[in-house]
DNA sequence: TCTCCTTAGAGACGATGCGTCTCTTACGGT
DNA sequence: ACCGTAAGAGACGCATCGTCTCTAAGGAGA
């Protein structure tokens, strides 16, 4: 009946991790106790903090392991319209997983990371549009980095504070209505 | 020595909410505390829990009482331009008052409060064009929702994820490279 | 002017959960 | 076979929440 067995290394960590995670879906962030993932683990709460300073720390690398690192895969679907929707889309359901009661815990306690967050996404859509500049979609690729991340961060304003799923619609007019319109006409400098 | 004189009403109402202020400013949201308040205001927490639901209830009072209730005089410098950038230093001025921290801990203590901060926008941001559309300055009044919103939604993402203080050619970079081509180019319906 | 009723002012209280400390003992390395 | 690291378990001190209790101030009404 005893479990005598004691997990080490990177099993354990693995364990810990999804402990962490499931925590995290039934409990969210602000129920969710260092105390609640170590009996979920059946361990105890110094094993948690050898390898992680706090709360914090502890469910953004949930997070990371459940969910594997950033998007580097640049969609190129051959068409502008489309490499953005699928960015767009990718966002949301990434949010979705985890819900806006999460990242407005992390915002809230984990101060250094939002920068990193937001900054990642430039880089992609730069890409996007040179292809699509590249193809001759639009006029130019040298467009201004406002407009570069105008969909991006209107998506994520959009998640942090509509606390609903994002439509669908919400998508195509981000495309349709803001980046479309804006790349078609941009001067370049 | 003893002050024997005990406040009532709106006078202490108003000495409350001071004191939950001078508390805000001092020590940020996450270690504002009820029995801190209580102590600066020379009072017991029984005084504050009978007003006020909970910490953020509180805050948000304060934050009211200080900064008065939100925008409603619309600004009309005849240039579309000008009232664009009007209400995008209003809204960093506003912001910068508290700081991203306090903000923050109340996005994630008082969920049900961010609908109302960001729908409010919209109708300044309709009248502001609407006029512009009258003087000739667009060629339609008719602009999509989306981008009504994007000036002030950007900021607004920008401020919560950029910890920093707004700069001044953040403003004129949302009006110029996103807000003005929208406007002077979108298409009624 | 006297009486009564609300509530200010003050602090104790139980509950929760953080992050630290301590203790025993499993188990992998040498 | 030995030893040292760290797992598993839980006690601990601290902070703070929100509730409860008590005394007496001072306004309202007779």
């Amino acid at each position: 009946m005893e479990q005598t067995q004691r997990r080490r290394g990177a099993e354990l960590e693995a364990v810990l991790l999804d402990a962490a995670w499931d925590e995290l879906m039934e409990s969210g962030y602000t129920r969710f106790t260092m105390e609640a993932v170590a009996a979920r683990a059946h361990t105890g709460k110094q094993v948690l903090y050898r390898r992680w300073k706090n709360r914090a720390e502890l469910v953004i690398s949930a997070m990371r392991h459940r969910n594997g690192s950033i998007i580097e895969d640049i969609p190129d679907t051959g068409n502008l319209r489309d490499d953005v929707l699928a960015i767009l889309q990718r966002m949301a359901d990434r949010f979705e997983s985890v819900g806006p009661e999460v990242v407005h815990g992390l915002l809230a306690e984990a101060p250094d990371l939002d920068p990193e967050v937001y900054s990642r996404m430039t880089g992609v859509m730069e890409t996007i549009v040179q292809r699509a500049a590249a193809r001759g979609e639009i006029p130019t690729g040298d467009v201004p980095e406002r407009v570069l991340t105008a969909p991006t961060n209107l998506l994520r304003h959009e998640m942090l504070l509509a606390r609903e799923p994002v439509a669908a619609s919400t998508l195509t007019s981000l495309v349709d209505d803001v980046f479309l319109p804006l790349v078609r006409t941009s001067a370049p400098h």
